[in-house]
DNA sequence: CGCTGAAGCTAATGGGATTAGCTTTAAAGC
DNA sequence: GCTTTAAAGCTAATCCCATTAGCTTCAGCG
């Protein structure tokens, strides 16, 4: 028994690509024991079990997406930034439906390694945010409503949610344009009491 | 042993219970026979399996949930009606979030019965969104705008995805009135080749 | 009052996760 | 170069869940 050199970065890896070609839900200690050649518990002297093999796919993931994102908006701004962030967003999660998948268990805020990585995606969408120039607290809103409707249609499409044949590149296309119409003529807070 | 008087829809009803208390991810067969006082095995004389149980349960929610769009629909129009719909929607998912979970999984075509099931919510959105006057082929990327957008925000809301202590309350409101505005002013559709 | 089918049961199998404790390897130190 | 040692691997054992096979019992009907 050689030794396989691995880590919890090889073991991310090989977890990723599993996830990806055979869904999230089927990622699991034995298969990627079986793909790196080692036995099960083999595992344990590199990973927290199951649980903290899918923390490390998601945090590894979360900085992969996050830069993507970034990289789609750098150079770019204001509706062209948003353009090509949605893009790149849709792009990642089609391709990687796995990863995209990993990424969905948000991180608890003691595991300040994992928050931060998962921040990496939502920076790049603040910043992009910022160029469209909203006071602060509408901003946060804007943010969310952002993450939402990618997140959301990406999910849905994922899933076979569309039942329609009509094209959803299409249809994704016309929700980043409504999207950056309403950024334009973004709903005013009323005043807020609290939190 | 005295009959239990156990149906599939008694099975669905306790499941879906347990998925609200502890997760739709704990959700087995075991913790159904033990709330419902029968051996695990004996639970095969009513539904397929694991598998059988979630359809069941989504079956069952997605029916649920759609009735609730269209009561809140019901009587209103426009932006009341979305309104409506929008918060029906998200009380939904907040109060029963393992039911919600389970709908996330669209069924096969083939299966008829759950087609038709997940249809009844959707149908209430399409049914608001004729209010809005689009044309046909506009009014689909609309509604897929729509079921975009709350869903995304209900998702991330329950997954704990925003962060900032500032109001998911009031964050939601401001995305439901953009959406209204932005299906005043819908993007043109751009003539389309196809699919 | 017995028949029969459905509803329950137990037993057995298989897969995954986890822990305990043993063995080997590779590398550091003498 | 040899020894030591900690890490990396292994096997064995346990637990939990799902599933299948096949037996038993109950309820209703003739």
């Amino acid at each position: 028994m050689p030794r396989a050199g691995l880590t919890p970065a090889v073991l991310a890896e090989e977890a990723a690509r599993i996830a990806d070609e055979e869904g999230f839900d089927r990622l699991s200690l034995a298969a990627v024991a079986k793909r790196v050649g080692v036995a099960v518990p083999s595992l344990y002297k590199h990973v927290r079990g199951v649980e903290g093999l899918r923390r490390e796919v998601a945090v590894r993931c979360a900085r992969e997406f996050g830069e993507r994102l970034g990289r789609a908006a750098m150079g770019r701004s204001h509706d062209d930034a948003l353009r090509a962030v949605a893009t790149a967003y849709r792009e990642y999660a089609r391709t990687h439906p796995g990863r995209y998948a990993a990424l969905q268990r948000a991180p608890s805020p003691q595991d300040e390694e994992a928050s931060a990585a998962f921040y990496v995606g939502v920076e790049a969408m603040v910043s992009v945010m910022r160029g469209f120039g909203l006071p602060d607290s509408d901003a946060i809103d804007a943010i969310r409503a952002l993450r939402s409707a990618l997140h959301g249609f990406v999910e849905l499409e994922a899933r076979g949610g569309f039942g329609l044949p009509q094209s959803t590149e299409h249809s994704y296309r016309i929700l980043v344009e409504a999207l950056i119409r309403a950024l334009r003529d973004w709903p005013r807070s009323a005043p807020e009491a609290g939190g």
